[in-house]
DNA sequence: AAATCGGGGAT
DNA sequence: ATCCCAGATTT
């Protein structure tokens, strides 16, 4: 009992933020000139063309939107607006309807997800989109019924229910904590649960129940596009008179609208390394067959279901030889290719470094390209491929510039093309023909 | 409560 | 470099 009073969040003036709300006066104020302000300025975003409100009544149509809302909102969770659309746009039309999305398999889902990040995200869309169709097929339409769903949060319900259905429910995300935290001066920590539960409490006050889904997204719009983190216009701010935090900026030199939310210092990230190998097939006789080895990730864990070059995770910073014996046991024991069978090293050379940053890790990739000349060409890795449950896939150079590629996967590639254009500048064709017949060619 | 899970744009 | 974005799930 004491205990739980000493950590009690507090507001700026010191006071228990559990008594902070919204009084009579305010919310209407609030209401008011917030969906006023988004009359005027929502942007036009695709997932907005279907979902402008309640005058539609055909089952149908209404599900269509949920649908393209439900797209919408993952895809939106932890990643910008800007960043969403092209992917919103290419999803919506491989799969228009939750009908279409329910037969897709995870690989094309997958796929069209490459690049997105938290990839978590579409393998639950697609689960969802399935259990719904299979469960008769009725889209579940308030809050706490489409909790149920895998992958659809606190935030996620509230959104699809107020703007696909006009359920009078609250959301709660970046945007929100930083307009309320200021509207409110509200100076406790943001991450705390009993903060964040206190800001759900105020988020459902202010909540219009004439048009919830628009002011909700009137609310994340002005957190998005004025009431920003570091540069907020409270000039053109439509709730600047009901701001707390710019009040109180204004009265006392040492607060800035900023420092609503506290900010929140974050863990540094856990350093990786990896040695990863570009293979690059080259069959006997004909050039224009050169192709590229992708292996797939496991399907649950880091960058899950994703195609990348081979590459092996290192005990910390080990120099050549020790990547290369690395790489060698890989590709041993994945595909069969060893000393014993009968390929050739065209070209085994250094590209360089890349460091990829994750939101936890930092992950430094010791790159390679690998060329190697197979007799049996790719059917010898068929043979092989038996004893083991790597996965895995021969892609051609255009296929590669098209295929959806996670980020680190696409840099990596990116070097490659790179090197092999500044080699090709440098050395006339016939040197370069000399140099791997006589040269550079060795055995495994 | 803390860790896991991507990627990119703005500063 | 650091922050943080229309967060959710797992441990």
């Amino acid at each position: 009992m004491q205990a739980s009073r000493v950590r009690k969040q507090t507001d700026a003036r010191g006071g228990d933020i559990e008594d902070i709300s919204f009084s009579n006066k305010e919310i209407p104020k609030i209401r008011t000139s917030l969906l006023e302000w988004y009359d005027e300025n929502r942007r036009d975003l695709p997932w907005r063309r279907l979902s402008s409100g309640q005058d539609d009544v055909h089952v149908e149509h209404r599900e269509r939107k949920a649908y393209a809302v439900w797209v919408s909102e993952v895809m939106l969770q932890q990643t910008r607006v800007q960043t969403v659309v092209d992917y919103f746009n290419r999803w919506m039309e491989k799969w228009p309807t939750i009908h279409h999305l329910a037969r897709a398999s995870i690989e094309e889902v997958n796929e069209m997800w490459a690049g997105l990040g938290y990839y978590r995200r579409a393998r639950f869309l697609l689960e969802g989109a399935k259990m719904i169709v299979e469960g008769g097929g009725e889209f579940p339409k308030t809050a706490s019924s489409l909790k149920m769903v895998k992958g659809i949060g606190n935030y996620t319900a509230g959104a699809i229910a107020s703007i696909a259905f006009e359920e009078t429910v609250p959301v709660v995300d970046g945007n929100v904590v930083r307009v309320i935290a200021r509207l409110k001066a509200i100076s406790a920590n943001p991450k705390n649960s009993a903060t964040v539960k206190n800001i759900w409490k105020l988020a459902r006050q202010l909540v219009d129940p004439k048009r919830p889904g628009d002011f909700n997204q009137a609310v994340m719009e002005l957190g998005a596009t004025v009431c920003s983190p570091a540069a907020p216009s409270c000039s053109t701010c439509p709730i600047s008179h009901q701001c707390q935090a710019l009040s109180l900026s204004r009265s006392n030199e040492s607060i800035q609208v900023t420092d609503y939310p506290m900010k929140v210092t974050k863990a540094k990230q856990r350093r990786d390394y990896s040695a990863v190998s570009v293979v690059e097939i080259v069959e006997e006789g004909s050039q224009s067959d050169s192709r590229y080895l992708l292996v797939k990730r496991p399907d649950q864990g880091l960058l899950a279901g994703q195609w990348e070059f081979p590459s092996v995770l290192l005990d910390g910073e080990a120099d050549l030889a020790s990547r290369r014996k690395a790489i060698d046991i890989f590709l041993k024991q994945s595909f069969g290719l060893d000393k014993e069978k009968s390929c050739k090293v065209v070209l085994r050379e250094e590209i360089g470094e890349y460091v990829h940053v994750f939101t936890h890790i930092r992950l430094k990739m010791h790159v390679e390209l690998l060329i190697l000349h197979l007799k049996g060409g790719i059917n010898f890795l068929q043979r092989n491929q038996e004893s083991t449950t790597m996965t895995w896939k021969f892609v051609d150079n255009k296929a590669l510039s098209t295929l959806g590629l996670t980020s680190g996967v696409r840099k990596v590639y990116n070097m490659i093309e790179e090197f092999k254009q500044n080699r090709s500048d440098s050395l006339p064709m016939k040197t370069r023909k000399n140099r791997r017949e006589n040269n550079l060619i060795k055995r495994c």
